[in-house]
DNA sequence: GTGAATTATTGGAACGTTCCAAAGTTATTG
DNA sequence: CAATAACTTTGGAACGTTCCAATAATTCAC
């Protein structure tokens, strides 16, 4: 910290190569460390610099050369730990690349969303990357493929089409899920809460397979949709006690049903594995220590952040690359429940 | 994958202002809505934006009137869906406010953390918001105080010192619950979770004064130090359970420890509320499906975040006001655990 | 010791906006 | 209807940086 005499002008490159003795072109090449410039002399300017304490104006900078260090970073439902786990992956890599991270949260709120994309390309975003919110219209696509951003959509796809993608492949999981609960004995198994879109339509895909394989009618009683919530979970699995009372096992659509399943299931007395076989989907941290420990699917969230974004980081670096993506791989995690 | 090849050269207001006859001065105006213009050039000058595709270059309109409508947050625990709420909540302010918000995480990385303030000082943030890591040095007051940017500091303060902050009153609400577990009639109450620090410590004052408020003694005995997380509360719930099997009331330092608890809890085949009588602290949105319900210490994460929010912008509205500060008043949150 | 090659440094023109002071209109007044 | 007030519009100078082409200083080869 040096002498901070309150003085209100910014102190500028100018001022530097003034105190260096050298010209502003001087100070510009040092500051970026370009190998241009004797060490000794920069050595002297970075002393200025800090005598005078200055800092870099990266607006201005940018201005001149139009690049950018901001990444745009939409997400929906930071609700869900799910959510918050892939932003700290994403967040992670993006912040070790030497970017910044412009982050908004829509809530499913599609209009919003098309603001906060639209004040992101105002900011002059390097890269954006965009979870999209529930019935995001395909255009979206065309409007960011105009916009020349770069962009990576993760977890929620937006149909065919050639764009980066970072997600899951949900309808493996979800077949892992249902085989085991299967193998292990379950005559039927109920598929719990979701609703209908990309993402759940590929779940009971998953669902249906596992169920063909070990050829098992499909039945639509055994589907209950829900909320893709706790709140949803709880409810949803109310409702399979009463209208399934048979049903001894169910998949969820996620981890945060299954928990919501969980309590429900409490509320009743029983106890889930002993009783009641419930298999989540995510493995967010959560399920590790839940109660009882949550048997999911994991499909790495905080990885799949960082490959997100890694994905995006080499789109930068090479925008006429051919597309770009990422599927992680599920596995299952046998806890608890099942 | 760019289906459109890189546009010529970008629109710019000077573009707009020959499409629409005026002079860029008056674009300029138009843009952002100055009645100075008449309604009819005006107009016009809308619809040639419009039809040349301009966009906005916000860092350059910056550079000169050095405004900026950028926010840093700093947030350390993402993972926490507690600081996830916080965030949301601040996240909606900020953007409603025409904000947009740059976010960072630094799971409680002080080095981490000095690196992306100083980096959204390069970005020219408009205000900065932050959850100061664990053990961050109280000099970056005097740091971010020197920087000449407003900011305002959140859930966790730095002691005492002339700076805005928002958080709870953390002494109250373990107070209350505490005194709850003892009116309902237990003997002795446990503490569980959390390490020491300025939060920690206005808890375990709270504590402390539910004690003395009975005139029961503390006992170092019962407060069981872990880490502020599922997996802390989780084995130091086992460890109360080894260490102090007669105990069957506990506060916990936060909800997700309480979760921890509920898991290990479980494991004993033991019931909360029931058998052990347990409270949390922030009233996160799980709480209210948790396994069972958790009886917490509500203070509004969201609600705090939003006002977190609407202090910084307040005194970016008014750099001089004197301090201005936010206490959450917890209140009880009794569901099924106690 | 000279010309060429190499290495360091530099001034000035951008970048796209906003601000300012001033000019050009149109409306109002006595 | 001239003088003035009020409303509209406008060039040009910033803002702080990077880029470019060019110059200055040094080293090298013979």
């Amino acid at each position: 910290m040096a002498t901070r005499p309150p003085t209100a002008r910014t102190i500028t490159i100018v001022d530097v190569a003034a105190e260096a003795k050298v010209s502003k072109s001087t100070v510009s090449l040092v500051l970026k460390g370009s190998p241009l410039i004797k060490g000794e002399t920069a050595e002297r300017v970075k002393e200025a610099a800090a005598r005078l304490g200055y800092v870099y104006n990266r607006r201005a900078g940018e201005l001149r050369g139009n690049s950018s260090n901001a990444i745009g970073v939409v997400i929906n439902d930071l609700m869900n730990p799910f959510f918050a786990e892939v932003l700290v992956g994403i967040e992670r890599k993006l912040v070790d690349a030497g970017y910044v991270v412009l982050m908004a949260h829509t809530g499913e709120d599609v209009a919003l969303q098309e603001r906060v994309l639209q004040s992101m390309r105002e900011q002059n975003a390097a890269g954006i990357m965009l979870c999209p919110a529930l019935n995001t219209p395909r255009a979206i696509l065309k409007t960011l493929q105009g916009w020349g951003i770069p962009f990576t959509v993760f977890v929620r796809n937006l149909g065919a089409g050639n764009y980066d993608f970072a997600g899951s492949d949900s309808e493996e999981g979800v077949f892992l899920a249902t085989t085991h609960l299967l193998d292990a004995g379950h005559q039927a198994v109920g598929f719990l809460g979701g609703q209908k879109g990309v993402v759940f339509n590929q779940r009971l895909a998953g669902y249906k397979r596992a169920l063909q394989a070990k050829r098992l009618a499909f039945s639509e009683d055994l589907v209950f949709y829900g909320n893709p919530s706790r709140e949803g979970g709880y409810q949803t699995m109310n409702l399979l006690l009463t209208q399934a009372p048979r049903l001894k096992a169910a998949v969820c659509y996620n981890d945060i049903v299954a928990f919501g399943a969980l309590s429900a299931l409490g509320e009743k007395g029983q106890r889930a594995g002993a009783d009641f076989a419930l298999m989540g989907f995510d493995n967010i941290l959560d399920t590790a220590h839940s109660n009882p420990p949550l048997s999911t699917v994991d499909i790495h969230p905080k990885a799949l952040g960082e490959q997100a974004a890694s994905i995006l980081l080499q789109r930068i670096r090479e925008p006429d690359a051919k597309r770009l993506v990422y599927t992680a791989q599920p596995a299952l995690q046998l806890r608890q429940t099942a």
